[in-house]
DNA sequence: AATTTGAGTATACAGGTGTTTACTGAAAAA
DNA sequence: TTTTTCAGTAAACACCTGTATACTCAAATT
C-alpha cells in the first residue's frame, strides 16, 4: 500500500483535451453504426460526447473535418488488420489462406459496424472532399493487396496476368459482401463467408496466365 | 386549321394529380444527383415540384414512401436496359459482347446520375425498409444476369462452374466501377470501361470448368 | 503571486425540419 | 343545379440545426 497516487491521475490540460477529442470521435463512430455519417448532426455528436455544441469547435472546425479524421482511422485499422492476416499465416494451401483473410474481414465488420458503414456509406452522397479521401483509401487497399498478391504468387502459384486488376476485383467482392454482412444475423454469416471464398477463388483462377 | 383543340388539353383531375406526382418523383431524382436521397427534405422536394409541403401528403405519406417508389423505377429501368443490351446483339465474340453491355451501363450512369446514386447511396445508412428493397433489386439483377449467362454459355463457351457466383462477382464489379464513374470526367471514362471489361473477362475465365 | 491561456458553458439567433389544422375553389357526381 | 370530393394552400406548431457571442474558472506561464 505504498503508492495509491495513480487512482486519480491529475490530467494535464492537453491530456484532458485529447480525452474529449477521443470521446467525440468515438461518439461519431458509435452513432455511425445506426445511421449514415452525413446524417449525423454536430449537436448530437457533441452532446453524445458530453460537451456542448459550441465546445465541439475547440476540436474540429466542422463535421466534415471530423469525418476525414474518422476516415483515416477506419482505413488504417482495416488495412492493417488485413495486411497482418496475410503476413502472419504460415504457408498453407491457397484456399485456406483466403479463408483466413475472409474470416478476419467479416469478424472486423461485425465487431465494428460503425467503422465499416462510414467507409461504405459516404461513397456516394458525401461531400467531394469526403469522396476523394475515401477513394484514396480504396487505392491504398488495392495497392497493398496487389503487392501481396505478387509476393504470394511468386511462392506458390503461376504468375498473375495483371495483379492490379485482380486486386480490384477482389476488393469489389469484399465490399459488396461487406455491405450484406451488416444486415445479416449471425447464422447466415457462414454461408456468406464461403460464398466470398468461392468467388475470390474464381477470380484467382481467372487471373492466372 | 381544323382541329386546334389539342393545344390546351383540359386536364382531368386524375391527370393533373398524376402530373404532380411525376413532378415530385422527378424532382427527388434530380436532387438525388447532387446529394444522397436520405439527406433530402420533404419540403425541398415539394417546393421543387411546385407545391407546398402539406400538399406532398396527398401523394406520399413520407419521404421513405417516395423513396421506395423511386427505387422500383430505378431498378426496373436499369435492369431492362441491361437485359435489352444482352438480347439485342447479334452473335459476336464474347469480349465484344461484354464491351457492349459495359458501354450501355456506363452511358446509363452518366446520363442518369440521380438514379444510380439512389441505388448506391442508400445501400448503407438508409432505413431498413429501404435497404431491403435495395437488396431485392440486387437479387433481381443477379438472377437475370445468371440466367442470361447460362444461356450465353450454352451457345458459345464452356459451361460455368457456378452461374450465380459468376453473376454476383460481375455485379460487384459493375457497382464498384459505377461508383467511380460518377466522379470522373468524360475522358477518363474510357480507361474505366476497358478496365471493367478486362476484369469481367477475368471472372469469366475463372468461372469456366 | 500575478497574469495569460484556453477548454468548455450558457444563451441567443435566424433558419430549416416534419406534421397538423382549417381553408379554398374547381372538377366530378348527384 | 346542387352537393360532394379532394388537390393544393396558408399558417402555425414544436423542435432541431449550425454558428456566434460573451462568459467562467482552472491549468500553465511568467
Amino acid at each position: 500500500m505504498a503508492a495509491i497516487n495513480k487512482n486519480t491521475p491529475p490530467l494535464s490540460r492537453l491530456e484532458q483535451k485529447e480525452k474529449t477529442r477521443r470521446k467525440l470521435i468515438d461518439t461519431a463512430l458509435r452513432l455511425s453504426a445506426s445511421k449514415s455519417f452525413s446524417s449525423l448532426s454536430l449537436r448530437e455528436v457533441a452532446t453524445g460526447a458530453g460537451i456542448t455544441a459550441a465546445g465541439f469547435y475547440r476540436h474540429f472546425e466542422s463535421m466534415e473535418d471530423l469525418g476525414l479524421v474518422l476516415m483515416d482511422e477506419v482505413g488504417l485499422s482495416l488495412r492493417q488488420l488485413l495486411r497482418q492476416t496475410r503476413r502472419d499465416r504460415a504457408p498453407m494451401p491457397r484456399r485456406e489462406a483466403v479463408a483466413l483473410s475472409v474470416q478476419a474481414y467479416i469478424d472486423y465488420i461485425r465487431n465494428n459496424p460503425g467503422l465499416f458503414q462510414l467507409l461504405l456509406g459516404e461513397r456516394v452522397g458525401g461531400t467531394p472532399k469526403f469522396r476523394r479521401a475515401l477513394h484514396q483509401e480504396l487505392e491504398y487497399f488495392k495497392q497493398e493487396l496487389a503487392s501481396d498478391l505478387v509476393e504470394l504468387q511468386k511462392q506458390y502459384g503461376p504468375p498473375l496476368r495483371n495483379a492490379e486488376h485482380t486486386a480490384e476485383a477482389i476488393i469489389a467482392l469484399f465490399f459488396v459482401v461487406g455491405a450484406e454482412a451488416l444486415d445479416m444475423d449471425k447464422k447466415s454469416i457462414n454461408s456468406l463467408s464461403s460464398r466470398l471464398i468461392e468467388e475470390i477463388m474464381m477470380v484467382f483462377r481467372g487471373s492466372e496466365q
